[in-house]
DNA sequence: TTGCTCCTCACGTCACGTGAGGTGGC
DNA sequence: TTGCTCCTCACGTCACGTGAGGTGGC
């Protein structure tokens, strides 16, 4: 029988650690004094604490492991969590190499602006949000108001109030100098008739869409779609949908210029998969 | 302003991280009612918000976080800390990736042996051992018994004590039926002068070595070798060096059919880079 | 006796999640 | 009034690491 001290030395694994196995009873000493605590080990229990590591090593839990040394569980069984395993370990190896290439993305960014972008994308998911809306062609973005003026008085007319911040949609595949295809929307609640201009839909709920947050005027919105487009190729993502523009903040007075206006901009895409 | 539960469904950051961002000052509301403690945030927060996730998604942590906040840092420095996560990051798809191997080398070696083997191999280091030696060639290796007579008749002469587990060095590259060049060793510690069969040398330290535990007889330590082969091969490693075989414990008087025996091999391996 | 090994608390880690128990706002 | 939102503790997570303060063994 040996001491922690040597256990350890053979095993290269820390008493600390040894300890802590004794303690959730993943490997206890076979022998314990009872007046100076010592925990003793046969040489024998080496390959007891070689079987955790393999298995710690694979990506088990101390849990999961204790319960496979307990039950010496079935060859389907072990086979099933080993399947598991697998898939999970596939899932990290994709999920790493996806931020090691967002790494080199931002690395590349920095040289080239030198210096850190003002705008920060992340992807997020959103639920399905009823609106009225009207769809339109507009000669250039800015002047849609005609579009919020015809939704805005419908809804006057029929006492509904939106719910949430709105939004517009931007239809066009591609960009464009003039005639936008553009849909303005108010998320409601209620139950609301439509008329031959207003439409009531549901945006459907949407699992991946890159965001970022343009604090300012709407006249300087162009940087922030400058910055995610080149985001979106950069990492190997692909618009797969209308582009939403949200209305997160206008203040007071509607004035074009106004730099409290916080808009938020949101393009559903897809991983370009290799 | 808008209250705490606002903040989250736009930004699809849970309640709880957001108050918690608050207590580690990460991202405090600008306002907090002194009476119900109700927490307040403007909308421009949400694109802080944003820079704190994209970082976290870059592999930063909130630490971390805090102080780009705060002090602005440079864009050397920034450049810096990308370049170190890029290397954490491949270092991590690496280690991954050969997880995800070792878990389909346990999955095919579950369904040709229908069952887990006895042995489980480890990665380990050792540091390096000082010994006294005899080195020779035997029929067999069970026919090594002389080797250890000459080693320890010299010891006991020289009134020196062994500190460790003995072992055996195996020098040949490749299997061979007859003639093996072995290699007998005992740990020492004092200084022991050489004769002309005797050598005293320190076994270089190892970081990486391929270790299985025999619980057994020595007559059936082929099973061991074979399943540490086949570990080998399988999880795409090669032997780099002499194999060590170890042994740490032989009760009693020295029959080689004692169950209570505990043997430990060791392979020097590197991993094939693809 | 000295140095080494071993012991048991108790607390920290990292980024939150999970209740319990209670209050404010419309 | 009711349901919803928000609040603050306090504790848990996972696999240990880091001391502090003390004792046993040779």
């Amino acid at each position: 029988m040996i001491r922690i001290g040597d256990f350890s030395k053979l095993s290269r694994v820390s008493v600390k650690t040894l300890r802590y196995y004794d303690e959730t009873g993943l490997l206890k000493p076979v022998y314990v004094d009872r007046f100076t605590g010592y925990r003793l080990y046969e040489y024998s229990q080496l390959s007891v604490l070689h079987r955790i590591l393999a298995l710690k090593d694979l990506g088990f839990s101390l849990e999961e492991i204790g319960r496979f040394l307990d039950d010496g569980l079935s060859v389907e069984q072990m086979r099933g969590m080993l399947k598991l395993r697998e898939t999970e370990a596939r899932q990290r190896v994709r999920e790493e190499a996806e931020r090691l290439e967002r790494i080199g993305a931002r690395l590349r960014q920095i040289e080239q602006e030198d210096g850190m972008s003002k705008y920060d994308v992340v992807i997020k998911g959103v639920e399905e949000i009823k609106v009225a809306s009207v769809r339109g062609v507009v000669p250039t973005p800015p002047e849609q108001g005609v579009l919020w003026q015809e939704l805005e008085e419908y809804l006057a007319q029929k006492q509904v109030r939106p719910i949430g911040a709105c939004l517009t949609l931007y239809h066009d595949d591609e960009y464009k100098e003039r005639d936008w295809d553009v849909e303005v929307c108010e998320p409601i609640d209620a139950d609301l008739g439509e008329s031959q201009r207003i439409r009531v839909r549901t945006l459907s709920a949407v699992e991946t869409l890159a965001c970022t947050i343009h604090n300012g005027p709407f006249a300087t919105l162009g940087e922030a779609y400058n910055a995610i487009g080149k985001w979106i190729t950069e990492n190997n993502y692909r618009i797969v949908g209308p582009c939403r523009e949200i209305y997160l903040h206008t203040p007071g007075d509607s004035n074009q210029h106004d730099p409290d206006t916080v808009t938020e901009i949101q393009f559903p895409v897809e991983k370009i998969s290799k």
